[in-house]
RNA sequence: CAGGAUGUAGCUCAGUCGGUUAGAGCGCUGGUUUGUGGUGCCGGAGGUCGUGGGUUCGAGCCCCAUCUUCCUGCCCA
């Protein structure tokens, strides 16, 4: 008796939104394609041991686990029940929905490597699964459509990438802003200041540099012990706003005693260069040294971007990974790759409404008739009309034409075939335009010469 | 995980100070020439007011708990 439900965070899509959907999806694949991608799948789950440890702690606490089958509780006793749920949980559960594609694409290259011609150029589009709080943007079953590249270390790919980015956006219409750093560029940020290995949590700080101001992002870091001489070293970045170019140059003054550091600026200006060999003009594209992103197996740059004119979080990310391999035991393969995600580019575009009108999926002619006879006559036709590679049907049931007529309608079916006894006689149809109300006896040829 | 809202018909929402039989629009359904839809007119169905407790003579309205959805933060696509 209860009413049925949907699981938090999930979505069912109606027919309108699956077109709609399906553009994105066709557009996205298409811009891949043409740069040279091929299309790859995973399971809907792999083994924990696959996925966990790869997304930092948070990451691992969002994975959906999947109870074992059987009798799961077989081998769990007391003491394990007491030692708390984590690691009941590996007693208990041995796989789990994928989180991203670009773990289990990691998976798939090193126990593929052998077959695959390097480097390897794959595109993904498939659902992933977190077990988030839902907000706006936010769902806990959505849709990614990756592009990776493994097995080279080319600053070509990732001026590709940025150029895919701007081949699907200008697609889609969506203005947008395209923001790159390196994590070399962090690591060398702190180094320069004096707090090796502290990277991590000086861009967690950083990265909120342009919510809450420069005074509490210094405060945030005295808190985490940064010294008084590091906070004033980190003084110089907060001045950067300047061209591309010009913040290049401040970086390098910065990273004097930084290999690391300098290293991450030369990558980044020999993206840039490429980027000018392509002919891309840089305006959408900024240097953001407060990027952080909190994937923890980026190594090199780092992508984000963000639609203009909606408040919702990025909808496209991105970045490179040396050692992500080394974790299923082959090092060195180096990968770099971005992610699309559907589903905010469905929201964004709803909320700024430019999807292309007139877009559905639906049926252009159907058979309405008064009767058992006159539908059996319908059916040959039906045939016809299918060989001829028209989307038709014929109303199934036996019901006032009101009705059959109202069906149509809702359908925003286009044309209509009637037939009754009259028509079944003298072999012309009537043929009905719906939107403008017209219609005319005609034989079925030409019904179909008119409708091709 | 923290903070803030929310839940009344299929949908969007009214519902006054706690007071009789809980309303509207849209949608659905039937009729309006038994061979004509999308605009008109007439009728009809449809609600355990999220759920569970409590206060009260009396609760959609007040109190407590719980769940849902949404928003913000963190994090992300």
């Amino acid at each position: 008796m209860s009413k049925p439900s949907i699981v938090k965070g999930t979505r069912d899509f109606g027919p309108q939104q699956m077109v709609r959907r399906n553009y994105i999806f066709g557009t996205i694949r298409s811009v891949y394609e043409k740069f040279g991608f091929q299309p790859i799948e995973t399971p809907a789950m792999e083994n924990l041991s696959t996925l966990m440890g790869k997304y930092g702690e948070e990451g691992d606490q969002l994975l959906f686990k999947i109870l074992n089958s059987g009798n799961f509780s077989e081998k769990i006793g007391q003491s394990d029940v007491e030692e708390g749920y984590k690691k009941l949980t590996t007693k208990i559960s041995e796989k789990g929905l994928k989180y991203d594609l670009t773990v289990p694409f990691a998976r798939y290259v090193v126990m593929n490597r052998s077959d695959l011609a390097m480097p390897f150029k794959r595109y993904q589009i498939q659902p992933v699964w977190r077990g988030d709080r839902p907000q706006k943007g936010r769902y806990r079953e959505f849709y990614q459509c990756d592009a990776d590249v493994v097995g080279t270390d080319s600053l070509v790919c990732e001026a590709e990438i940025v150029l895919m980015i701007h081949e699907v956006m200008n697609a889609f219409g969506i203005n947008f802003s395209l923001k790159i750093n390196n994590r070399k560029i962090l690591t060398g940020l702190s180094e320069a200041i004096g707090a090796v290995g502290q990277e991590g949590t000086l861009a967690v700080a950083i990265d909120k540099l342009d919510k809450i101001g420069k005074e509490k992002v210094l405060e945030e870091l005295a808190e985490k012990g940064f010294s008084e001489d590091s906070l004033s070293k980190l003084d110089p970045i907060f001045g950067i706003a300047g061209t591309n170019q010009e913040n290049f140059l401040k970086l390098e003054e910065l990273f004097e005693n930084s290999e690391t550091g300098k290293q991450g600026i030369d990558e980044l200006k020999q993206v840039w260069n490429y980027l000018s060999a392509f002919g891309l003009s840089e305006e959408n594209i900024e240097l953001d040294i407060t990027l952080a992103r909190g994937l923890s197996y980026y190594t090199g740059a780092i992508f984000e971007v963000k639609a203009l004119g909606v408040q919702i979080g990025s909808i496209t990310g991105g970045g490179r990974y040396d050692n992500l391999t080394g974790a299923f035991g082959a090092p060195g393969l180096s990968g770099v790759g971005i992610s699309f995600g559907v589903d905010r580019i469905y929201d964004v575009m709803e909320e700024l409404n430019i999807f292309p009108d007139n877009q559905s999926v639906t049926t252009k002619l159907l058979f309405c008739h008064f009767g058992k006879e006159e539908l059996n006559y319908a059916l040959p036709l039906l045939q016809m009309a299918r060989l001829a590679g028209l989307n038709s049907e014929v109303y199934p049931d036996v019901s006032k034409i009101k009705k059959q007529l109202d069906y149509a309608d809702r359908k925003q079916i286009p044309y209509v075939c009637i037939i009754g006894s009259e028509e079944m006689k003298s072999g012309k149809l009537t043929f009905k335009n719906m939107s403008s109300g017209e219609q005319e006896k005609l034989d079925f040829e030409e019904i179909l010469s008119k409708l091709r």
